[in-house]
DNA sequence: CTTGTGTAGTTGCAATATTAAACCAGATGC
DNA sequence: GCATCTGGTTTAATATTGCAACTACACAAG
């Protein structure tokens, strides 16, 4: 009767899910990529339990999206910064912002935007295109089966 | 003791969480954009308990993701559709999937490929652009209080 | 070095959510 | 009309969440 595991799905969206597709992970994603990395920011800023947090922070660190480094003010404290793999997260977060932004009932009640930093403007939706260039809508797209060669059999 | 409700906070990225945020909706949703329509397909094809899934289609319905039609089979029972709202999810199932195809410890297990419908060439990565057009990555961009900012609790 | 305070958790318990299974009503098919 | 299919709801067991209390160690002051 667990909640039953997404981790062995043949659908890529299902895996990520998986992995952070629980109620607070990703908001100690958001928070770890404004720059929170240790356990008493994210605790006061998501006011979330103490034992949920630790929980999460745990199979964040066991999937390879944090890694635990010395704390940065020479104190024996640990602190949580993102990988590679976790800062990859950072374009579903942005997909996230921007469906708000043109969707949410009460988008009065949104406290900030997104800005590229050089100029302070808002930056564009994200976009999808081609791999010849052309921009792609839902209806443009389709999925096909991967083609199962690839990998070398028997790295042998 | 509830789960605690994103729904009021000041973040975009928790807003979206707040209504499609748990375990089965977005996979009720991809679903949904890939045809499935009626209660037993997303049944079958998830494998969730009935009454999570008439659950979540219950408040997805009530949140204006997905609504509800007559059967397109002519027959007395209805189906469930993307509304506009809906479809505006799909740049997030993008950015999730192409997050596991670049980050999966087991890439090999993913089934299949998301490919232009026109060339049958995979997409490229979701890009994000400032408005005068220069590629952004997570380093470029930052967090701007919007200007006409409202009340709200918390975070950004 | 002793006391006090802050940080980072763990533990125990109550409340809530998820699951699976049984049940049920209306629609459909024969 | 009768059996079956569809789309749920109900019930009971189990798992997860939230909260509060507790602990262990770090650090700072005296």
């Amino acid at each position: 009767m667990k909640r039953t595991s997404l981790a062995g799905d043949s659908c890529p969206v299902a895996r990520a899910l998986d992995v952070f597709g629980d109620w607070w992970s990703l908001l100690i994603i958001r928070d770890a990529s404004l720059g929170r990395r240790r356990f008493g920011e994210f605790q006061a800023g998501l006011g979330l339990a103490k034992n949920i947090l630790a929980s999460r922070l745990r199979t964040l660190v066991e999937h390879g999206i944090l890694k635990t480094v010395p704390a940065s003010d020479g104190s024996a404290y640990q602190e949580y910064v993102l990988t590679p793999k976790g800062h990859g997260i950072f374009p579903i977060l942005v997909a996230l912002r921007q469906w708000s932004e043109e969707f949410d009932d009460h988008p009065e009640e949104i406290a900030t935007i997104l800005v590229d930093r050089e100029k302070g403007k808002p930056v564009r939706k994200l976009a999808l295109f081609s791999q010849d260039g052309r921009l792609l809508n839902e209806a443009d797209i389709t999925l096909k089966q991967r083609p199962e060669a690839k990998r070398a059999r028997a790295s042998a």
